[in-house]
DNA sequence: TACTCATGAGCAA
DNA sequence: TGCTCCTGAGTAG
């Protein structure tokens, strides 16, 4: 489920399993062609920023992942199990193995390009910054801008790590109907949608799955009844009982209520 | 077995 | 806006 909860979450337990560490890297797709160049190398730290995870190793080689829709991960205790179907990468030490699966991005970059990907990036909910300098940066971005919101939530220089499911349900908590202009929302507004934002992708990294309803925030109830409106079409609104809206918006199912959601 | 769909994003028109 | 890429799960027949 790769929004950035994900992403944050894998950072984590990279860090735990392989942090400090020198790490075997290979590629059995053979596609990440500079796994050779990586083997061997120390692990120093790994990072996330929205939905992208940044490997460091020394000599100011960086490995950039996306995992875009279908990339997933998958950790392996024990010995390393045999390849099954199309593994991009692997990273090993003794008795643990990382699994990379169809990443949209998969690239070795050096600290000035890295530094580029994050001039491109929106402030991440997961990464506040404690003088608010990130909340500012959200509004502000909104506040100048005339695109929906239901589009300026889902643009990642906007803000990072919000994907499908948290835009229609952070904009569902806030009441908020998709298609309002940026520009057109109270400070009072966008507050509340990065105050929320920060809220949910926490609870997200806690639980690794995306629970959207405060009464369950302590345990997954299971996928059918996590969230408010997302993949809820046609069946009524927990709160007001009217039916639940799906549209296409730039090409992304966009889900809302009508009723809660004027 | 074949087809459809998905939590993403870059690019051309 | 529509096309493309990446992969695997679920479903129809």
């Amino acid at each position: 489920m790769p929004e950035g909860h994900t992403v944050h979450r894998i950072a984590n337990e990279f860090n735990e399993l392989f942090g400090g560490k020198v790490l075997r890297v290979d590629s059995p797709q053979g596609r990440f062609t500079d796994a050779r160049m990586l083997d061997g190398q120390r692990l120093k730290v790994a990072s996330a920023v929205g939905k992208q995870m940044f490997l460091h190793f020394q000599d100011d080689l960086i490995i950039r992942i996306h995992l875009g829709i279908y990339g997933k991960w998958q950790f392996h205790k024990g010995l390393a199990p045999e390849v099954v179907g199309q593994v991009r990468v692997r990273f090993a030490v003794d008795g643990v193995t990382a699994e990379l699966r169809g990443p949209t991005v998969c690239e070795v970059i050096d600290s000035k390009a890295l530094a580029e990907v994050y001039d491109r990036l929106g402030p991440d909910p997961l990464n506040p910054d404690p003088n608010g300098r990130e909340f500012e940066r959200f509004a502000s971005k909104v506040k100048k801008s005339s695109t929906p919101i239901g589009l300026l939530l889902m643009n990642q220089e906007v803000i990072s790590g919000i994907g499908n499911v948290y835009r229609a349900e952070i904009l569902y908590r806030a009441k908020i109907n998709p298609h309002t202009k940026g520009s057109d929302l109270k400070t009072r507004q966008i507050s509340e949608l990065w105050a929320d934002s920060v809220k949910l992708l926490s609870i997200g990294v806690l639980h690794g799955v995306m629970i959207t309803r405060d009464e369950f925030f302590d345990e997954d109830p299971g996928k059918l009844e996590r969230n408010w409106v997302y993949k809820r079409e046609g069946q009524t609104c927990r709160k007001c009982r009217k039916k639940i809206v799906l549209e296409m918006a730039a090409g992304r199912k966009l889900y809302f209520c009508p009723g809660c959601q004027r």
